[in-house]
DNA sequence: CTGAAAGCGCTAACAA
DNA sequence: TTGTTAGCGCTTTCAG
């Protein structure tokens, strides 16, 4: 800097003035330290700019893990948003261990970025306290709301009450839930909010529940989509739809029936939920609940630059991203 | 740091060496320094330990888009090796435009990652130049060769030639390729050397190309891939076997085809590029080339972090993944 | 083995 | 409007 300084006759505070377009500069001297940048083929070192400024100019993105499709749909998203503000993404795929997701937000204290957007997993309620801190952050998902900052939260309940409420209107009696969770020690989860939206929309149409119809899993990959069924159908279970916690879920839903000469949706009505884009292209295509992704990392990335802006987190609050109902072939509108 | 060699009745260095874990120190020092940094939850702030040390413990991850499964599951594999060598990851997809990747490359100017493993797709060839410097870099992919730095190569000719072997030697005799590339004014890409594998294998059996049947494609998604097939059908093609040249086309080719009353593999075989995960679980399942993903990500990040820690970049080099045809359904070993 | 001190390159008061 | 200058917090010689 000191040699664009040199070059254009001017002081370094100019040439920083003209980095960083602060107001009332000549436009003479903003030509010639342009011009002495691009002969010099100057670039600022942007650590020296983050130790003075306390700006790294990164947004930390933590999920859960990139290989589903939500997550890495969700990351562009979130880097596409973030570009747009002028941010970098440092993403951290927390592998299903509760351990490196801790480790990763202990992590937000060495300043590597100015913002944190934390889409927890294994987290549990007495780990809050290491989220205490004064730097940005947005929570997304439903999960822990005991946290002091704002959430963008996804219709987990409701979406899974729509998609219910379809599959009774086409007259579904017994609809087998992949994926579902059920109450564990006061902790909430995608899965067991949206069980919990399946149950209530149950209970608003009257239909009695079967416990037996709920079927957890290890995972919430395809394979273990396939393997609720197989075991299903093996023991005989009865049901003629399906509602899937997750699209890679219902894909592999799709194809355990299929693989056992059961049609969809002839025999078994299926939904998904989050309307991953190859879910269209799925034989049949694949009717979801659609989380409305995109407008999820707009509103968290916008939350975090406001944040960064002012210069600290922003105290509790809620944000929806709205959701809908995707229909297509695996359970057409009735 | 300068409370904690307070607190700990040490001076700064000290505290440094001990962070540094750098050896010649008493076992008390090193005891009591612990125990301050402990008491008054010391972190390092990274920007200072940067500007002084040059290094930022960042690695920069440019791919085209993470929302191809083939890309989120290579950075998933590129965040995990990172990590297992202390590096974080940035990650900058490209989204398909050209001008993204040169100016992310030339965001390298600016010292924000100690080292860039760029899976480049647009760039051309009279681009090179950006990538002048003595940064670490590391190439992924078969394109680019005039670049003086290490390149991780995938067996792109060598899998659709195995790909094609095995579709001939179950009797197929008419291909369609689907997401086809021709030679265009010197550049290589993924495209184009997996359509040069094809035709190199159909050669060496001894078969006739019939140009109609190398498809090209818009993109490389499953629309793409059931539009292709959707057209060709219109169009009155006749083929028995479909090579898509990655499993996201292919999982649209075998829904076009499903859609038309094709059977697969009864009437068509199918196979894909790529071995992405959901892959066998479609129905049928997807006969692919798995191109060894995990090794890719693992020898880029050797590679790159051998780089950081000699101090610059490595010259001009070729190592390979190594790649194998999975058999399954779509195509089953004949 | 430990400490003192000189910057890394930049930004932001403040002065002119 | 432009220039001077004091650090940001750490690492790293170099002395002791």
């Amino acid at each position: 800097m000191a040699d664009v300084a040199r070059d254009a006759g001017v002081s370094v505070a100019s040439v920083s003035n003209y980095l960083n377009k602060r107001p009332y500069m000549s436009a003479d001297m903003a030509r010639r330290v342009a011009a002495s940048i691009e002969r010099l083929g100057y670039q600022v070192n942007s650590s020296a700019r983050t130790l003075r400024s306390g700006r790294t100019g990164l947004i930390k993105l933590m999920i859960p893990d990139l290989r589903q499709p939500y997550f890495s749909e969700l990351a562009e998203d979130v880097l596409d948003r973030a570009r747009a503000h002028g941010y970098g993404v440092i993403v951290e795929s927390t592998t299903n261990s509760r351990e490196r997701e801790l480790d990763g937000i202990r992590a937000m204290g060495t300043n590597m970025a100015d913002g944190l957007i934390l889409s927890p997993l294994l987290m549990r309620s007495d780990d809050v306290a290491v989220l205490d801190g004064d730097y940005p952050l947005v929570m997304l998902g439903e999960r822990l709301f005991g946290v002091d900052a704002p959430h963008v939260i996804i219709g987990n309940r409701s979406g899974a009450a729509d998609a219910t409420a379809h599959l009774l209107a086409a007259g579904a009696t017994r609809i087998m839930v992949v994926g579902a969770a059920l109450e564990e020690r006061g902790e909430t989860s995608s899965g067991l909010l949206r069980t919990r939206g399946h149950l209530e929309a149950l209970r608003a149409h009257g239909v009695a529940s079967d416990l037996d119809l709920l079927v957890g899993t290890e995972g919430w990959g395809s394979r273990d989509g396939a393997l609720a069924v197989e075991r299903a159908l093996n023991r005989g279970l009865r049901f003629d739809a399906v509602l899937a916690l997750n699209d890679a879920l219902a894909w592999g839903v799709l194809r355990g029936l299929r693989e056992h000469g059961v049609d969809v949706p002839g025999d078994v009505r299926v939904v998904g939920f989050d309307d991953v884009s190859e879910s269209s292209y799925m034989s049949p295509s694949l009717t979801t609940v659609d989380p409305n992704r995109p407008e999820v990392a707009r509103l968290a990335v916008e939350s975090i630059v406001r944040q960064i802006e002012a210069g600290g987190r922003a105290p509790a609050m809620r944000v929806e991203a709205g959701h809908a109902l995707r229909t297509r072939e695996s359970s057409p509108a009735s």
